[in-house]
DNA sequence: CAGTTTTTGGCAATCGTTTGCTAAACCTCT
DNA sequence: AGAGGTTTAGCAAACGATTGCCAAAAACTG
């Protein structure tokens, strides 16, 4: 094992847990136990390994401990085609929140993009069966599927965040969504506002499907007919957000019965949309309302203000993260929970109360 | 080997490349060698293997064959701090070019957040000379250090991006930050502009000094003295850009002889210093020029529209992945060269003729 | 059909660590 | 000093693939 012939060099790697016992003048195996049992070797020769391990710089290999125990420490985090883009910052946060929490948990991040294509999807299935990766969380509504093989039915621990995948067996950590836009739907009508634009992202999508039943709901509650809203976009993701706000504003430019409160589900969206329909004349919010959706920090300077609702996506990914290590730690496959955290409407200048007529 | 002695089960993971073996009928070395070597086998069997590979789901388990060869198919790209935040989506927009780049060579991207603390350096580090990850993307000035060990003097390949580094035989990709900031210095001179504030980075940052560096030179091709820049901020951190343009507002407000043009060193500064002067009665562009950096997508649509220094941070990415893919291929260690990618100035509303007088 | 080339099959070593085992070494306490 | 209990050494077998080697088999060639 260490007799390496007369190969002078061995450039390859750093060193060994082999040179750390010859430096600590005690056994390979005391060595590895040393480094990972806490209680299984005496204080003092622990010490001593510890001393020969710094002074060599000694860093264990992790796929050949990865390869023996059968595990990695490494979680895969699956983000739809390109859902970065634009100002709504929901996925930066996220990925800052969740590789916070894994990193205090000892576990690295690695992250998988689920374009349409198939290659993407071959990749992140290589990822979960190949044994590279603990765990995963996704930001998807679909799984990846390639050939025969499907992370639906991989043994891979899976938490959902942001979407409720609870139907499908997977714990899953959203917000409110329904019942916040509700709430500020129900504010806005408490204005007296009665006739509403919603800003919508693609027509299926969890998020719009969610938020717009809380408009719905909000309506309904108030006695008011589902004809006092209309929707506006529906074809475009929400990485194209500015795009969405640019055509809703056209289109309202061309309503006859205008609509005096606009609800739109992404920042960005309501954002271009406000830029648009202020150079175009009408004031906000005197003559219309605005409330979006994300809490994109921006929002505070934007002229006026404009109100959001905040989904606290930090502590979110946070709490994917702690019932992902459950999942890891212990593997029953049952009850695939909903985790609900609530966002909250932030009050600013961008809404207030309805026009007196129109 | 096979022999798993009287064990019924082996629930453990997927099938194994014995088990495609098995089932096309050949040994495991021709397995090995179909899936690896493109031209070391017979079409025909390997057409056989790839269909048994198929349908038993095989995925070659990337430890074991990583062990091996000694090289894994991941790389790392180290971020410093909380540089998510705000709106400049340079971040993400560079995560996603880097990704799809290391996608199609059939790399992985591992997330490594490098805080001011101790843990997240060591964490770096074990990444680095556990064997993980195959190279580096750093954006940050300073390499990790722990213990004995340091990103310095590792054999990994490494390339910086946005940051040069190639003072420190690192492969860089940056931008033109001193080129493009006197271009527009000068374009905001020829306008009559005399008097700026310069809304800083952080000192010492190399950005900051580059940009700045960008201003002086301009200023004195036009025979104007530095002290016709007034510097604001220079404490906080990129991260906080919306705080340093509110304090930077609240300076100007205090300011005896007001400066005509701003230019600023990010587009979060210049978001929040134009929303809070407006507030305070200036009109833009009339009373006050502003310029910024980065071409964040929502700079079209703040009001008035924002101009900004639009950084190819897309482009970049891709470069950056090409050049680590070159050190990997060819590990000589020389011509630590230094790539520059052009910003170019979106020329928008913000900004205009100076003002008559004072 | 013999001779030559191409393709496979087996075998075995290897990557660096973990882990079960037995026996030896050490320590503590009467 | 010997009993009883901890620790450690040393060995060896994994983990799942890659790879060099040689012989066997198959496929071509003339």
């Amino acid at each position: 094992m260490k007799n390496n012939k007369d190969l002078p060099v061995e450039e390859h790697s750093g060193p060994l847990m082999a040179d750390v016992a010859r430096l600590a003048g005690v056994a390979i195996s005391t060595v590895s136990r040393a480094l990972a049992n806490p209680g299984r070797v005496n204080e003092k020769t622990r010490a001593k390994i510890d001393a020969a391990a710094k002074q060599l710089g000694y860093t264990p290999n992790a796929m050949a401990r990865g390869l023996r125990v059968g595990k990695s420490n490494v979680v895969m985090i699956v983000l739809p085609g390109s859902l970065y883009y634009g100002v709504s910052q929901v996925i930066p946060q996220v990925l800052q929140g969740i590789n916070r929490s894994l990193s205090q948990n000892g576990y690295h991040l690695m992250i998988a993009n689920l374009d349409r294509d198939e290659i993407s999807e071959r990749h992140i299935l290589d990822l979960a069966f190949g044994g590279t990766v603990r765990g995963a969380i996704i930001l998807s509504s679909d799984l990846p599927v390639d050939g025969g093989r499907s992370l639906k039915d991989s043994a891979l621990p899976i938490v959902s965040l942001l979407f409720d995948m609870s139907h499908a067996a997977l714990p899953s950590v959203v917000t409110n969504d329904r019942q916040s836009v509700r709430d500020a739907t129900s504010e806005l009508i408490a204005l007296g506002h009665r006739r509403f634009l919603y800003l919508a992202g693609p027509v299926g999508n969890y998020h719009d499907n969610e938020r717009y039943l809380g408009v719905l709901e909000a309506l309904a509650e108030a006695g008011l007919s589902e004809t006092a809203v209309i929707r506006s976009g529906g074809t475009l993701d929400y990485q194209h957000g500015f795009q969405i706000g640019v055509a809703a504003a056209a289109e309202f430019a061309d309503l006859t019965q205008k609509p005096t409160a606009v609800i739109a589900t992404s920042d960005d969206m309501a954002i271009s949309f406000m830029s648009c329909v202020q150079r175009m004349g009408w004031k906000i919010p005197a003559d219309l309302s605005i409330v979006s959706f994300d809490g994109a920090p921006v929002c505070e300077y934007s002229s006026p203000p404009l109100s959001t609702i905040e989904q606290p996506v930090e502590e979110m990914g946070q709490l994917a993260v702690s019932l992902l290590m459950e999942r890891i730690d212990a593997p029953e496959r049952g009850a695939a929970t909903r985790h609900v955290i609530s966002s909250k409407l932030i009050r600013r200048e961008s809404f207030g109360p309805a026009r007196p007529s129109i």
